[in-house]
DNA sequence: GAGTTTATCACACAATTGTGTGATATCTGA
DNA sequence: TCAGATATCACACAATTGTGTGATAAACTC
């Protein structure tokens, strides 16, 4: 029997070494590489077939989304499993527009992602034990982001973000910028309809579960 | 050679597993446990002797700061190695004022981990690698954290962060806990002097980070 | 049972944030 | 080359947050 090729995508190294020596153990399983974020992702691809790809949400460089948008599009047969801490809905309705395959919580046990590791490889949605396919279905509903994909944040609005989880205050980001300070709540109301959030604090706590920051 | 009885706790089975795996293939050291938070720790402590305590920082109902300082109070010969994703200043300084043993950041390779737990089982100060004892010196000068030791931060406060970090206004805290915005406003201000931060953006920003929320 | 911590509230005021609307210049890709 | 995205700014105003100060009652702690 052929073994499923899987490759591992997270920004921990002691956590890539905790999944490879966990999925080594399974017969039918092979790990034929690990990466350390979505751009080393789409390097390995270039060289190497891959069957199951696990990847961490949040990652530097390129998070889990981003990349998932670019293996999709370039190799649609690649099946995604994102692994995240995070349960937020936004994020699980982004991940399957984004085309993943599957989505589970770094709390599932060591079976239960061998298991779905398998399920992936059948083309089968693999979902994190909590939550139903009733969930998901209204989660995918909901009136969150809007009719289109994930949002684009650009350069300098990351900027923005970051001195606002800094917590300096609108003046001081416009002084840091040499811009006024119109200009900066400009860039934060246009932050607030792109992230789909209320106000500065889950701006930055979503930025921080996009990786953004 | 007596094996390094070493205990494991971290919210994520994953993670866990992932250790566990990485662990049990280095012949001086033996695996006697897991624990998803610092209760179970304690729980363990009572039952078995241990001699490595590798601790996830972020932690639902008792982290790991909170854990260490419990276990170094009644087995002050537990060496207690802290695992982490986060290198802030005051939490390092925090960790080795509650008696820590050693700092390791997640992404710190598996050899590395072996390696810090034989150094902290034979009582030597372990620490990531990025850190040289220089900066550690530094930081524990630093007039971060008071005098004092961490700040407690009481059940009720904890309900107003986490309402804050869900984006709902002093008004609405206020409605859902039933209580005026006067006392909201206070609980926050108290929050402010205790975490030392300058807003409510800093102070969810950190409550993640200590694993507050 | 005296002192400390926790939780509650008031009032007033300053500072900051967030919103609505509209405009201009540059850059960029199709 | 032209539409769309990006980055900039203005002005006004509403809403919310943050600060200073002081007070009371219950619970917990030694």
């Amino acid at each position: 029997m052929e073994k499923i090729k899987v490759l591992l995508a997270d920004d921990h190294q002691i956590m890539l070494d905790g999944l490879k020596a966990i999925l080594s153990k399974d017969k039918s399983i092979h790990v034929v590489g690990t990466a350390n974020h979505g751009l080393e992702v789409l390097e390995f691809l270039k060289k190497e077939p891959v069957d199951v790809l696990l990847l961490d949400l949040q990652m530097p460089v390129m998070d889990g989304l981003e990349t998932t948008m670019h293996v999709k599009k370039s190799y649609p047969d690649v099946q995604v499993i994102m692994l995240t801490t995070n349960d937020e809905g936004s994020i699980i309705t982004s991940l399957f527009k984004v085309g993943a395959t599957g989505y589970l919580l770094k709390n599932a046990s060591k079976e239960y992602l061998i298991q779905g590791i398998k399920d992936a490889f059948e083309g089968k949605k693999v979902l994190s034990p909590h939550l139903t396919e009733k969930m998901i279905e209204s989660l995918s509903e909901g009136p969150k982001i809007k009719p289109g994909d994930i949002p684009k944040i650009t350069k300098r609005e990351i900027e923005v973000v970051k001195l606002i989880a800094q917590e300096l205050t609108t003046q001081e980001i416009a002084d840091a910028l040499f811009v006024s300070t119109n200009t900066v709540a400009t860039h934060k109301r246009n932050l607030f309809v792109k992230m789909d959030v209320k106000n500065s604090v889950g701006m930055v706590k979503k930025a921080v579960d996009w990786g953004l920051i």
